[in-house]
DNA sequence: TGAAGAACTTAGGAAAGTATCC
DNA sequence: GGATACTTTCCTAAGTTCTTCA
């Protein structure tokens, strides 16, 4: 049973067996879809002749205003509200860095910034804003002062060396560098699976040859007309080239490459908010590349428009300076409403949506709205009771509307599932809750539903589980015929009729709530189950167990990593192996000593236990890398000997090498034939070699914890969970009582998120 | 009142960085 | 000390919900 499944049977919402009232007899004439034919009958059976039943997966037309797609997007529409602030809170001191150019005497340079960014941030600590001491402020108004830089730019394109080419029916065609860039993108991914997806290519294609069309076509008047007859595979190469390059610069290279990136983008990195400086998410403007939408996503492929200046929309205080915009280049528009948390904002052409910069999730603005989130979710507690009455009650409501609603919570409830609002026809077709669809959702009698559906991210969503009696009886009339694939589930409802009604429980009251709630209340109670015993790693296994749970029950997913079937198999061999070193030993004992034996029987039990065939291919496999081993090491020595001109190693060295291993082998083979180990000179006593069989037993035991933990989290994402739905003073305080190390459970960028969350609880808070 | 627009949170994968192994 | 494995951060897509407008 999943996990989500026995927190439903935890729960076990009750209900009878009464057979259902007509629906229809109270069901009055509403308008459901106003896309659909306005047929009414007011009290004919729903499912007849309800005209809610014609929200065939309604897909909204187009989400957002249509426009050309590779024209560029146009300019932000101005607010026609200027929100007046509330109230202005004084300035402070501007304590902008400014950057220096100092000239580079390397170590002693390198030093003395080194200590001057510590004292910097000491002094950054020693006034830093403690929100969370302070009372809750109005949060309509976002901040009073709000200074920053603007945002940095992508660099322009470098075009390819001229050698490099895109061909076509094996010619050579010379592009110009806007169409060129556009290839370069697709070149990029040519082994990823993006490439191999046809409708990638079919959207990519069309896309490159517009912008071809539009710079004037190729410079050879080579004709390009089918994607088959490109090859990128030279520009793909020498990409890898490039990365291979990048990746041999030497550690100091890379580390002065990094101080300088750091260093420009300093002034970027920070602003002042309400005088104070505080960090900026993600200050960098997205480059042009191909679109890559996750799932069977209609448009991906596409080309994501390189945005400029002129795009962007600047947000910050009337009287702060206004950051100069790249040479040649003006800003969009520059606004100063300080009732959002954006500092710049701009519209992609993919969707014609906008893109936000925002602050860093340890700023203040952000930490604030995390709190909370949790803080309502907290809330919810004191209803949940009276919600989940309410619910169960509603099942059997003569209402279809209230049905649904009914059903709909408990989904969400029980099941955390999201609200799953409309989406469009140029979007992957992904679903939540309400807009379930009749094959989302198969019943096994007498009340198993299977859910098999593809949620956010077209991460599929599937569980077998048995769900409340009138639940499963509510299902069966959503999809009773006319009914069939296709067609809604919940015709009546939409994330905003359900939060509106959530709203009568509970000021600011929504679907997703339940998932933080349900989340972290698992958390709780997970943790609420470990004991305060062991070592702090024992703790972290426990703590992540608890993680896992959560994760579990919200869905997250990763993809399992390449290597992964691998890395199980290595190291189950190790263990393995382990147990027959141990094996050994407890032989080694008996040679030592015969008559142990008899006097302590269990204790050699497991020399029995280690077949012929199994302690054969141990030795095999630890004959064969050793092999390996000697190979690759004489190929890396003669390799690094011909990089520094030095004499190469004979083949004879290699020779000696095999030939040593060649006596393990022949030593392995004895022990195979006689059952007698070859007792070494560090096994001169039973307690020697018994002390070696602890040690030995306690390493056994580590990797094997570890490697179930790691097959666990193999298609597990814990970090989602994690960052965003386990009220992070759970995990404060099981780290204050159980004496772990916050370091152990949150990286330093979580600890810089969630610092409100450390300073502000002590070992008894709950959540 | 409902659709569109806007603003925010949530999400997984890629890239970068770090630790561990040999 | 280099290769490899694992962890953390970055990136940006994909959701939800609130607000505005006709």
């Amino acid at each position: 049973m999943t996990i989500a499944a026995a927190s439903k049977v935890k729960r076990d919402l009750s209900s009878d067996d009464d057979d259902d009232v007509p629906l229809s007899q109270t069901l009055r004439k509403r308008k459901i879809d106003s896309a659909s034919s306005a047929s009414s009958h007011d009290d004919a059976d729903p499912y007849d002749s309800d005209e809610a039943i014609s929200k065939i997966s309604k897909k909204k037309k187009t989400k957002r205003i249509k426009t050309e797609p590779l024209s560029s997007p146009p300019s932000p529409k101005k607010k026609t509200t200027t929100p007046k602030p509330k109230k202005i809170k004084k300035e402070n001191s501007d304590v902008k860095v400014k950057a220096t150019k100092k000239k580079k005497e390397q170590k002693k340079k390198q030093e003395e910034e080194d200590q001057e960014a510590e004292d910097q941030k000491l002094k950054d600590e020693e006034d830093e804003y403690k929100w969370w001491e302070k009372e809750n402020e109005d949060d309509t108004i976002k901040w009073a002062t709000l200074k920053h830089n603007g945002v940095i730019f992508p660099p322009p394109y470098q075009p390819l060396p001229s050698h490099i080419k895109l061909y076509y029916d094996g010619n050579p065609v010379d592009l110009p560098p806007q169409a060129e860039e556009v290839a370069g993108f697709f070149a990029a991914l040519l082994e990823s699976d993006h490439a191999k997806n046809p409708v990638f290519q079919k959207n990519f294609f069309n896309d490159f040859l517009q912008v071809l069309k539009e710079n004037g076509g190729t410079l050879n008047n080579v004709e390009l007309k089918e994607f088959s007859r490109c090859d990128f595979t030279k520009m793909f190469d020498y990409f890898q080239v490039q990365k291979e390059q990048k990746k041999q610069l030497t550690s100091q290279e890379k580390k002065q490459i990094r101080l300088e990136r750091e260093k420009f983008e300093e002034d970027y990195k920070f602003c002042e908010l309400d005088g104070r400086k505080e960090q900026v998410g993600n200050f960098k403007v997205e480059p042009p590349d191909l679109f890559r939408g996750r799932g069977a996503h209609p448009k991906t492929g596409k080309l994501k428009r390189r945005v400029n200046p002129e795009d962007i929309v600047l947000n910050l205080s009337k009287d702060a300076p206004i950051p100069p915009a790249p040479e040649g280049h003006k800003w969009g528009e520059i606004r100063h409403d300080n009732t959002v948390q954006w500092l710049a904002m701009w519209r992609e052409n993919i969707f014609n949506s906008f893109k936000y910069v925002r602050l860093a999730a340890n700023s203040s603005l952000k930490g604030q709205s995390d709190f909370k989130k949790f803080e309502k979710a907290r809330q919810l507690k004191s209803h949940i009771d009276a919600i989940r009455r309410d619910y169960t009650r509603n099942l059997k409501s003569k209402v279809m509307l209230e049905r649904q609603k009914a059903v709909a919570i408990y989904l969400i409830d029980v099941f955390a599932l999201r609200a799953g609002g409309e989406k469009s026809e140029d979007e992957a077709d992904t679903v939540g809750c309400c807009s379930l669809r009749y094959e989302h959702v198969t019943l096994k009698p007498p009340n198993t539903v299977i859910f098999d559906f593809l949620g956010k991210d077209s991460i599929r969503f599937y569980q077998e589980v048995e769900v409340d009696k009138q639940v499963f009886k509510n299902l069966t009339i959503f999809k009773r015929p006319p009914k069939q694939p296709g067609h809604q589930l919940f015709d009546r409802l939409d994330p905003s009729i359900l939060n509106k009604y959530l709203q009568n429980y509970m000021p600011g009251l929504t679907a997703k709530v339940f998932r933080t709630y349900n989340a972290s209340k698992t958390m709780q109670d997970q943790l609420d189950l470990i004991p305060n015993k062991g070592s702090v790693a024992e703790k972290l296994l426990k703590y992540n167990a608890a993680n896992r749970t959560v994760a579990i029950l919200c869905n997250h997913q990763r993809t399992v990593t390449k290597g992964h079937a691998q890395t199980v198999e290595k190291a189950s061999n190790r263990i393995q192996e382990l147990e027959w070193q141990k094996v050994r030993c407890k032989r080694a004992i008996l040679q030592l000593d015969k008559g142990l034996l008899k006097k302590e029987p269990k204790y050699f039990e497991e020399i029995e236990d280690l077949t012929k065939e199994d302690e054969a291919t141990i030795h095999k496999r630890i004959i064969d890398r050793e092999i390996e081993k000697c190979q690759r090491k004489f190929v890396r020595e003669n390799d690094k000997r011909k990089f520094e001109k030095e004499e190469l190693l004979p083949e004879t060295q290699l020779k000696e090498w095999l030939e040593k291993v060649e006596e393990k082998k022949q030593e392995f083979e004895n022990e195979l034939k006689t059952g007698e180990v070859e007792l070494k000179s560090t096994w001169s006593s039973v307690e020697k070699i018994k002390a070696q069989v602890e040690k030995l037993e306690q390493r056994i035991q580590t990797s094997s914890i570890q490697l179930k933990d790691k097959e666990e989290n193999s298609q597990v994402s814990l970090g989602t969970s994690k960052i965003n739905y386990i009220d992070p003073r759970l995990s404060v305080v099981f780290c204050k009582k159980f004496d772990v190390p916050i370091e152990k459970i949150f990286t330093k960028t979580l600890r810089e998120k969630f610092k409100w969350a450390i300073e502000s609880v002590d070992e008894n808070w709950r959540f």
